[in-house]
DNA sequence: AATGAATGAGTCTTCATTCAT
DNA sequence: TATGAATGAAGACTCATTCAT
């Protein structure tokens, strides 16, 4: 097995402890020693602990937009539900091979501190208007107000995030972990569903009545 | 003002900035100086910094359980939609009025920490009896799988936390704060549709055919 | 079983415990909750914990010197070497009785400290005046010198407390602990032929040649 | 004159200090500040307060031992009696020039706590094996008994000690310091006297009795 | 006589980081 | 590129004691 590099060995080791004992519990010499390097290397490559946080959340937020940014640009070739669809699906099948990462980042995104505000607020904001846009494609024909519409939004937001977040819960509940390949495709089944019937069948059931 | 007591002062200063910086990220010292009492109050009160959060947890927890309860018990005297529904404006409502305890709550029960799992290990339990009582009731019919029992529970749970958990992103959202009065009516409605039309019709409409 | 009063069941716990865990080892609060009294009455009582280690030491040594006055009184009316005898027997059995204190005093009295000095000072200064007077009226034939009766004092010292300090070594050796009936009957043996030896028929074999 | 290494300079400290004041008497910072060193440096170097005073009686009771073990070694070549005297000079000496560590160790071994306990007893036990194989050979010709042997073993440890331990006792008895280079020469001229007539001569007298 | 609340100083240890090498 | 030594600040916690009751 060829020896990693230091500096991916700490991201390596970085992510599976701030996933366990979260960002402020977690001791840089801790990841060092996980890592099997010396703790001054992470002050040396990442400008200390904070730069580490910050790289995490860059690397996760880049590939977690750029999956709802390519299906925005697929809505010129194909049907918006669709396109949402394979967005959500992609979504999904990152954070499950991630799902150490993608856990630990929408738990402290939930704090209030400053510098977590800082790197986030700017992917929220193209996150929020990623997703209204492949909504409000499929609501063309304007059924939905604008509150539901927010609404589906935070509903949809919440059923992407939630199986990460609360891992050991869905384990109990369903018997599968979200980092398991099945867990995808079963619980993809049940959002496409949830599509169907809240964003499009509505629609054309009320919308094209003849 | 009447000057509160010292150990409640602890409690509210703790909730506040457990959840402006996280458990681990908050010291004793911090919490005493908001407080306006001596740090070592904090051991003399509560046993240390983790007796104070498992007062917290276990506050929250009584309380939250206490809600689905009382509805589970009101299967005997009503139609069971309208127990959940109760349960669920309960919640809502609970939640808002400590919605930083709420936060902080849901936020550290996602780390995976040993602590952490013996404090809500038996609650997590009691939860999924108790929400699986009151939408099987609902589903007497046997319209759904398990499958989908269980998705419509995980799918009710993160319904009715991810609002306290992502509050900056519900307010740039919807423009309302999980804390105001308006938001429990607002987002109630949501969820009573959301009830209506995944649970109760679906149900109705497949199950009685005249 | 009579009801300790509170002042007494603190000496027995500050006792027990100075002995296991040392006199700075042991915290007030541990003495309390050892005699089930408020950590309070230590300070009301005794004037602080210093006031009790004055206390214990006081205690001790009023006992430890009345012995060797006795007997330096006896001298009047019996042989000196019986008297020597006497007062060893006296005091081994005293400390055999007070096992836990005699250990504990014999080490704290190995601190340099100030404030042991002060207090034992005046009764190291009685204690070798009466253990001197005690072996020169046995050495009245004046066979020993002067080095010879300091050393003499020192190895008498030294066997009056050491069973007492190395009371777990002394159970390995010898399989009888230090505040066993048994233990005073059977090191008086060899004390009191160690006197005889080294004092009495060394002095009068050579002294009293016709 | 060189500057000591920071772990050096911390021992240093550290003996001096937990004689004067007692291991629980003497605080980390204590012993930073003397040492001229940052006090973390005592967790980073000893691994805490504790790991320094398992260095220190390692460092003794590997040393004290030492000296027993040569001359058990020497049993082959000299007569016993010889081996012992030499054990017993080196030892004085050994302790004289490190009568702070010697005082400290000796105090802190008779307090029954866990920690010294596991240190001590494998120490302890090599030691009463070795001062018997020594006592035992003079014996050869079994003059003494069992219980007579324990008591000589007794004895010589606490003569060996007790100087250390109650140095101020020593220096107004005898106006010696067990420091000084005399009180090695005196002290053991008494202890080689001793082992004359406690050991050798009496063996011998009754012993060949032509 | 006895106590529970409260305190400020002090406990040991760990922290993230720097720096010479 | 990588490290071991070293540090000042901060960590949680315990200390002996006081005081109103």
């Amino acid at each position: 097995m060829a020896k990693m590099s230091t500096k991916d060995s700490i991201i390596d080791a970085a992510i599976s402890l701030f996933n366990i004992k979260g960002y402020s519990g977690t001791s840089v010499r801790d990841i060092a020693k996980k890592a099997r390097v010396n703790p001054a290397n992470i002050s040396y490559y990442f400008d200390g602990k904070q730069g580490l946080l910050e790289k995490c959340f860059i690397h996760f937020f880049e590939a977690y937009l750029a999956f709802f940014e390519e299906e925005v640009q697929s809505l010129k070739f194909d049907r918006p539900e669709n396109c949402l669809k394979r967005a959500i699906y992609k979504i999904l099948y990152f954070q499950s091979t991630n799902h150490l990462l993608a856990r630990f980042v929408w738990r402290e995104v939930s704090i209030d501190s400053q510098i977590v505000r800082e790197i986030t607020s700017s992917y929220f904001m193209k996150e929020r208007y990623l997703i209204k846009k492949l909504i409000e494609e499929i609501n063309a024909g304007k059924v939905f107000s604008n509150s539901d519409i927010h609404f589906l939004i935070i509903q949809l937001r919440s059923l992407l995030t939630m199986p990460f977040l609360n891992g050991q819960y869905l384990r109990e509940v369903w018997n599968v972990s979200p980092h398991e390949r099945y867990f995808v495709e079963k619980y993809y089944q049940h959002l496409d569903r949830w599509i169907e019937e809240s964003l499009v069948s509505r629609n054309s059931r009320l919308n094209i009545p003849v």
